[in-house]
DNA sequence: ATAATAAAGGACAAATTTGTCTTCTATTAA
DNA sequence: TTAATAGAAGACAAATTTGTCCTTTATTAT
């Protein structure tokens, strides 16, 4: 609804991604798919151009997989940028190129605020800071 | 981004055809596509289902038009609601079926008081409020 | 009644998003 | 160096959203 079913795969993966790498695992795209309840294939793709977004890192071959260098500068900004872009952000709730502040859409003011709360939240939530709950099974991936 | 194009194209009309009613006058089509930028086939299937919905009034024939009657009652939820249902407000931004306040997905409780917020912004937020600035070209719709 | 007007409705088409399948490439281990 | 493993890449396909066009129906005025 407010991301796209790719971002919300690419988030879930992710996180699944990175409690793996604390264990220094890599894991594969069954894997992946299977624990997040995703479309396999499709998974694959998405994780593929976070990879060339250097979200993710990868590794073909046995023992290869999908991991997260340094996991604690990775933030859920990052993902949604990378697989939505900045849209949600910035671009006009009405769909009004020329919406600003000078020049407002009849809702600009009332979202504006609100729209900048949730930059902040995706912007202060490094993904390290739900590894550890979802350990603790205080989250769910599927 | 937040809203279907649908839904942006249905409250930018909306708001235009409330400001013609507050001078008793009916708005055709035309118009109404004109006025606010958008593509006429597809903004008259919108205000179709809008009429359907009650959200809006229309008269056939010469003279006729799309109008509002009770325009205090309108408030933008109800634009919303009525194009892209209740999702944006309820369903889980990580697209988790099974996701609520008991078992919730990792950005659950980020994310809620911010909908919350946005839902209460759409509901208190009569049509009315709009029309007047429009007049005073403070707003735009195009 | 007839003509003109304007919304309603249906069939269709383009674009985008979501998803699949098959082949290619790189890596590892025997 | 061969076989097995696993991601990368490309071509397709389904579904959804966005958009067009043409015909029908209702209303008004002459």
């Amino acid at each position: 609804m407010i991301l796209s079913k790719s971002c919300e795969y690419a988030i879930r993966a992710s996180v699944f991604v990175a409690s793996k790498s604390q264990k220094k695992q890599r894991v594969g795209i069954n894997e992946v798919s299977e624990a997040i309840g995703s479309p396999r294939a499709f998974t694959a793709k998405i994780l593929q151009t976070l990879v060339r977004k250097n979200i993710l890192s990868s590794a073909k071959g046995p023992a290869g997989g999908f991991y997260l260098e340094r996991s604690d500068s990775l933030h859920l900004i990052d993902i949604i940028r990378a697989t939505d872009g900045n849209g949600l952000f910035i671009s006009c709730v009405l769909g009004l190129r020329a919406c600003s502040d000078t020049q407002p859409c009849p809702m600009h003011k009332q979202v504006k605020p609100i729209r900048d709360q949730l930059l902040i939240e995706f912007s202060n939530k490094p993904i390290t800071d739900f590894v550890t709950d979802l350990e603790r099974g205080k989250y769910y991936l599927k």
